[in-house]
DNA sequence: TATTCCCCTATTCTTTCGGATAGGTCCATA
DNA sequence: TATGGACCTATCCGAAAGAATAGGGGAATA
């Protein structure tokens, strides 16, 4: 049972390997950089799982966790971080990440949240992955969802137009209007704008 | 802490629900459609937790488990279900579900993922969200993967000739080629089938 | 050496998108 | 009644995207 726990704040670093190793989990390796702990996978093997923070020296944003992830063969590796956003969380998680762990979780939960991805769950604190107000999406009309969804389909305006018995201007207009409230450059930023926001 | 079981199956409804009331869960209520469930919800309040199944009448698709998200007022819903695929799974997540438990866990790990959910964080088995062999994006060349980088970023060819200092007829033809191996229909296609396999 | 693959460019053409402008209906609410 | 919003349609235009065809250079490999 081998857990690395990396991050460059020596005192949180520490605090936690500490409480791992207090919970039964025997080799606790710890590491300041990304650089560091890459050459500790290198080194002695693979872990069990890794805890990473988001903010380390040597971590390019999500770059990081993709190679650290690429050097652990596969096994758990976990983001941490004290004020990373729900997107960041959310990426991490869709590029195959063990889990997302806010540093403000108390150290019983931290060792709750260790012990099921080591046993190959997937941790996140639902809170971050809330979808905000249900009814926010009140930007877009019901036309304009429509047509969006199209759009998410790789639709053309005329295969819109025809699924919803439109004129093809009529879609035209819609896909602009909606493009403007998503602040959108055209159809394919605007389908993945939505798809990032999840509201299709 | 009011939990709602839902699967068509007596057999697996049951056996789940009195689990569930054996770990020490006070009310476990049960359904046998998407439409008991709703009104269950709709008489009783909502639930700290809701189980339902993926197969159940009622349910097109993940367009139920929206449905009951929205009835359950923001409170965890997790989808059930014995044989899904991983982009299921990885749908129900990404719409915000509180989890996805397969009906192969063993009932200790059900109960645990309950509590879990229960608590407000997520639960997902792993082994359902790996990504597959890592060098299988091979059928794309690296050309290829920077046009549709640009592209994701709504980018139009032009900016994304401009980026990689290329000719816009360059781009071009990366575009086609690189849609025709996605089995994409378009630009705006091929950028959410990227999206979906996570091979951006 | 020949083959193959990736990369880059060029020309021409049609289709599609995107924007602007200018209408119209319906419906709800002030 | 008026006002505004969502919805639909129309015409015109320029820009962008997509498809077809025809190359050349470089690197790896059989």
């Amino acid at each position: 049972m081998r857990i690395l726990v990396a991050d460059d704040h020596d005192l949180v670093r520490e605090t936690i390997a500490a409480f791992l190793e207090n919970e039964g989990f025997e080799e606790v390796c710890q590491a300041a950089t990304l650089h560091d702990a890459m050459t500790l996978v290198d080194t002695t093997g693979s872990f069990d799982l890794a805890l990473i923070d988001f903010d380390m020296p040597g971590m390019q944003g999500l770059e990081g966790l993709r190679r650290m992830m690429l050097v652990n063969q596969g096994r758990p590796v976990a983001l941490m971080s004290g004020a990373a956003t729900p997107a960041i969380a959310e990426q991490a998680l869709a590029m195959g990440a063990a889990g997302y762990v806010p540093k403000t979780l108390s150290s019983r939960s931290m060792v709750a949240a260790a012990r099921f991805m080591v046993a190959g769950e997937i941790f996140a604190p639902m809170s971050l992955l809330k979808r905000e107000a249900p009814g926010k999406n009140a930007l877009l009309s019901p036309r304009e969802l429509d047509v969006l969804r199209g759009i998410c389909g790789g639709k053309s305006n005329k295969e819109i137009a025809r699924d919803y018995d439109l004129q093809e201007v009529t879609v035209k207009l819609h896909v602009k209007t909606m493009s403007r409230k998503l602040a959108a450059k055209n159809r394919t930023h605007a389908a993945m704008i939505a798809r990032d926001r999840k509201l299709l």
